[in-house]
DNA sequence: TTGTAAGCGTTATCAT
DNA sequence: ATGATAACGCTTACAA
C-alpha cells in the first residue's frame, strides 16, 4: 500500500485535485456535502498531506527554530518547555538545536536554519565572544527573530532577557543592610553580558553604599580545579562573610571547598548564587538562589516571535525584562 | 533581493538548471572546470538549497525524529545529547518532541512525524500505560524505528534499555550481604516496565537468599505529598534498615521525610536509589546511585537507527541491553 | 461550486 | 559533459 496523496483521493472521489485540496483545508468555495466526502475518506485512508510539498509551494513551514547554547541545563530545558507549549497553541513545530556553547556551532546552526526550513528563529547565544555575522543574515533574510536571556545587545532585534542587574543590585544591598561588608563576588567567564550585568549591580550597590573599597571580586572559569584552588585562595587571604555566585556551578564549588576546609555554612561563611536547579533546596544547608521564571521566558520569547509572524516583519522591536526571584535560604544564614 | 535559486544560478552561468544541481552535488558527469564556476558563483551569492524542494522530490528529509517523556529531565537530556552527536556526524538533523508523560500526546506525535518529516524515529514511551496502535502505525509505513529506555515490549522492533533486573538485583545482594535484612523498596508507578524490573530483581535477590517473606514494598506516585505520607508510615510502622528508591524523586521525598523526622541517613536509615541527577554526590548525605549512562545509550539507540535506514530496513531486529553504574556513596552506609 | 493550468525548487530519466 | 523534460504533492489564479 503507497502513500496516500491529494490525486488518489481526487481519482477514488472523482474529483479534481486543487477541489479536494480546497474541502481538506475547509475552503468556504466547497460545498458542505463534498467537503464531508472528502473528509470521510481521507479520514478512511489516513490520508496526511506531504509537508513538504506545501512548505514548497506556499514558503512557509509552520516551524519555529529554537537555538540554545545547551540542551542539559535545567534552565533552557525550562525555556524549552515554555516554548514548546506557545507553539503547540500555535499548531507549530518545534526544531530545537544545541550550539554546545559553540560559537561556530551556533553560526552553523543559524546558517541552516535560514534556507526557509524555519518560519522564525528563537535565539540564546553561545557564551563565548563572537561574530554577530550569522545574525545579520538572519535579519537579512526577513526571518523574524527574538533573542532571550543570553541576547548580543545593540540589535533591532526583539529580545527578552531578565533583570540582572537589578536582582544582583538587591541581593547585595540586603546583605550590606544584614551588616555583611566583605562580600566576595564570583565573577564567571566574562563574554557574558547578563553576568556582566550582575557583577555591576554587585558594584553598584557596594558604591551606593560608600563601599567601593570593599570590592571583592574573582574571576573564575568552567575549570573546576581552578576554580576550588581560586576559591580557597579567596577564603584563606580576604576570609569574606559572604560569598556570592553569578552562577550556579560556582556554588557547588564553594560548597565543594568548604566542605574540604570544615567551614560550615552559614556560621562561617555565607552563600548566595544565582541559580535555577530545582535541587537548590536540598543541598546542605539549603541554597539561597535568585532565579528567573524560564518557563515565563519561554513563553514571553515565542509570543514575541509569534507576534511578528503573523505581522510579517511589520512591527516594533520589544525589549521585555523579567523578574527574578530571589529565596533566602539557610545558606545565606 | 529575492532567493537564490538554482534556476538563477542556471541564468547567470548560462548553464542548464540540473546541470547546475548536478555540479553542486559533485557529480562524476560534470567537468571539473564547470564544477568551480558552480561552486564559485553559489558561494558568492550565498546560495542555500531550499529543502522542501530536495526532500519532495527525494522523498527523503535528512531528519530524525526524537520522542522522549519529559525534556525537562537530566536522563533524557543526556539521552539527547548522544543522539544529536550521531545525528551530526550522519548530518543529519533532529527534531525533538516531548510527550510530557501523556499517551495522547505521544500518539499525537507519531501521528505527526509519520507523515514523511523524518526518515527515522527515536521513540521512549510516556509512562502511562498505553495504547501500541501509534508504533503500528510507524511499522506499517516501514518507518525505521527504535526504542529506548522505556520500551513497549515484545514488538519487532530494535531496542537500547538497561540492565535493570540485574542493577536491582546485584544492588539487593550487596545490602544483604552487608548484613541488612529489612530492605524497603520504593516503587515509582506501576506501568513502567524498568521499574517493574527493578522490582522483580530485587525480589529475586531476596528469594535467592531465602528472604521472601523481608519483602517490603511500597507504591508510591508523582503525588509528592501522598508519598511524603508513606513514606513516614513505612518508616514507623517497618522500620525499615534501608530504603531502595526505584526513582530519584523518590530519594528526595525519602530525605525530606528522614530531616523533618530528625533521622539521620546513613546511622538511622539508609537510602540508594536509582538516579542520574549530577547532584547527587551534593545531596546530604552524598546519595549512593545506581545511574545509566545515557549519552551512551542515545548513541547506542541512534546508531541502530542509522543502521536501519541505510540498509533501508532490510536488517534484523537488535535489543541492546546496557549496563548501569553503581556508586556507593554516604548515604548507604 | 468545481475544474484547468501553472508553479514552488529540486532531482531523475533520457537524450544529445 | 550537458541539456530538455518530467515529476515530486501541493496551492493559487483564473476560468467555467
Amino acid at each position: 500500500m503507497e502513500n496516500i496523496t491529494l490525486k488518489k483521493l481526487a481519482e477514488i472521489l472523482e474529483l479534481s485535485v486543487p477541489t479536494v485540496s480546497r474541502a481538506l483545508n475547509d475552503s468556504y468555495e466547497i460545498s458542505e456535502e463534498t467537503k464531508k466526502r472528502v473528509r470521510e475518506l481521507a479520514k478512511a485512508l489516513n490520508y496526511q498531506p506531504n509537508p513538504f510539498a506545501a512548505s514548497l509551494r506556499k514558503n512557509k513551514s509552520k516551524t519555529i527554530g529554537l537555538v540554545v547554547p545547551e540542551i542539559s541545563n535545567y534552565f533552557f530545558t525550562q525555556i524549552t518547555t515554555g516554548v514548546e507549549k506557545v507553539c503547540n497553541e500555535h499548531g507549530y513545530h518545534l526544531i530545537i538545536c544545541s550550539s554546545n556553547e559553540s560559537p561556530e556551532k551556533e553560526a552553523s546552526i543559524i546558517y541552516n536554519l535560514t534556507n526557509g526550513k524555519v518560519d522564525g528563529i528563537l535565539l540564546s547565544t553561545a557564551s563565548e565572544a563572537h561574530q554577530t555575522e550569522h545574525i545579520s543574515r538572519i535579519l537579512q533574510k526577513k526571518i523574524p527573530l527574538v533573542q532571550f536571556d543570553r541576547v548580543v545587545e545593540d540589535l533591532p532585534v526583539s529580545a527578552v532577557i531578565s533583570n540582572d542587574f537589578e536582582s544582583a543590585y538587591d541581593v547585595t544591598t540586603k546583605l550590606l543592610s544584614d551588616g555583611h561588608t566583605k562580600i566576595a563576588f564570583l565573577k564567571y567567564r566574562n563574554e557574558l553580558t547578563n553576568i556582566e550585568k550582575r557583577l555591576n549591580g554587585y558594584l553598584k550597590a557596594l558604591e551606593d553604599n560608600g563601599l567601593t573599597d570593599k570590592k571583592l571580586v574573582v574571576e573564575l572559569t568552567n575549570n573546576e580545579e581552578n576554580n576550588i584552588t581560586e576559591i580557597k585562595r579567596l577564603i584563606f587571604e580576604k576570609k569574606p562573610e559572604v560569598i556570592f555566585c553569578s552562577v550556579s556551578l560556582l556554588a557547588i564549588g564553594t560548597y565543594d571547598v568548604c566542605k574540604e576546609l570544615g567551614l560550615t555554612i552559614p556560621d562561617d561563611v555565607k552563600v548566595i548564587a544565582y541559580s535555577n536547579t530545582p535541587t537548590a533546596r536540598h543541598l546542605n544547608p539549603p541554597l539561597s538562589t535568585i532565579s528567573k521564571s524560564a518557563f515565563e521566558m519561554g513563553v514571553k520569547a515565542t509570543e514575541l516571535l509569534f507576534y511578528q509572524i503573523k505581522r510579517k516583519g511589520e512591527c516594533e522591536i520589544e525589549k521585555v525584562l523579567l523578574g527574578s526571584k530571589i529565596t533566602y535560604r539557610k545558606s545565606s544564614g
